[in-house]
DNA sequence: TATTGTTATACTCTATAACTATA
DNA sequence: TATAGTTATAGAGTATAACAATA
């Protein structure tokens, strides 16, 4: 990133200069790339796509098919997909509802439980932010808190 | 968000909690999500596909097919596809590269230009971020930039 | 021989609609 | 009648391979 001065309003540069939305904007976005880049990485480690890694990560505690969707923010017909893959690999599986017949709990096998912590160990060890202190974390955390705060979800 | 206390590794609200940097990605993931809806409405507003969007804003100078690639992060031939698009609402037009007569120069049209700055000016407006001070966006900039400095491209 | 942009094509991901079995 | 999950299908969006023009 230049350090090229704002010249005016056409210049690519004024993206990520100035603390104008637009600049936290291009920021927010190259951060979450990079995160993003380097989870995307550590599934492919284990052979998972990304959404099948964030689902195997949601599963931490069992859910039902339309509760998965809802923190994935899919379609149900989505989450039989993914489930199907997870489910061949024999990583989750459908079990009964014990309140609703309809429904379906997604329950993590042994085997399920194994990988999940591998991967979230391995994305959690050189992660794009190893470079932060504990302090410097927690700084970041609080400002993204406080944006988060306020604005219409 | 609920502030149930860490457990154990299996919660999934040991992502919103403390500041691991397994928090900070949901944090960034969430607040990127809300600024890309929030730009895919409004460019939804000028019947613009984010992506057509995206391409709009970094024409802010010409570019050749190549660079627009770079800065889209996506491979020529999509492109093609955007700006086909794009030219044939008459935003953009393809002209000759003066150094280089493979290449071609991509240039927005008056129009395009003015559809440009009324974009950028309708997503400024009422973003996600417009309950943070100048000083607050000034703080989570300094926080976004530290982070993004250490890291890996 | 390498590179620019295009065409043709395939693949992934996600969404909608229709179906079944329960509630 | 409404809801949970599945199936079938269609639509974006993106990627790879082959090609023509030029370097």
């Amino acid at each position: 990133m230049s350090s090229r001065a704002v010249q005016d309003t056409e210049g690519q540069d004024a993206a990520v200069v100035g603390c104008s939305t637009r600049a936290i904007r291009a920021l927010v976005a190259e951060l979450h790339k990079r995160m993003d880049a380097h989870q995307r990485g550590r599934s492919a480690d284990f052979d998972l796509t990304p959404t099948q890694a964030k689902a195997l990560e949601e599963l931490g505690r069992p859910k039902t098919a339309r509760e998965l969707a809802a923190v994935l923010y899919c379609e149900p017909p989505n989450v039989t997909y993914v489930v199907d893959k997870l489910e061949k690999r024999g990583l989750v599986v459908r079990e009964p509802h014990p309140q609703d017949r309809r429904a379906k709990q997604l329950v993590l096998t042994e085997e399920g439980r194994e990988l999940r912590l591998e991967l979230l160990r391995r994305i959690g060890r050189d992660s794009p932010l190893a470079h932060l202190s504990r302090e410097e974390r927690a700084v970041l955390r609080e400002q993204l808190v406080r944006a988060l705060d306020g604005a219409q979800a």
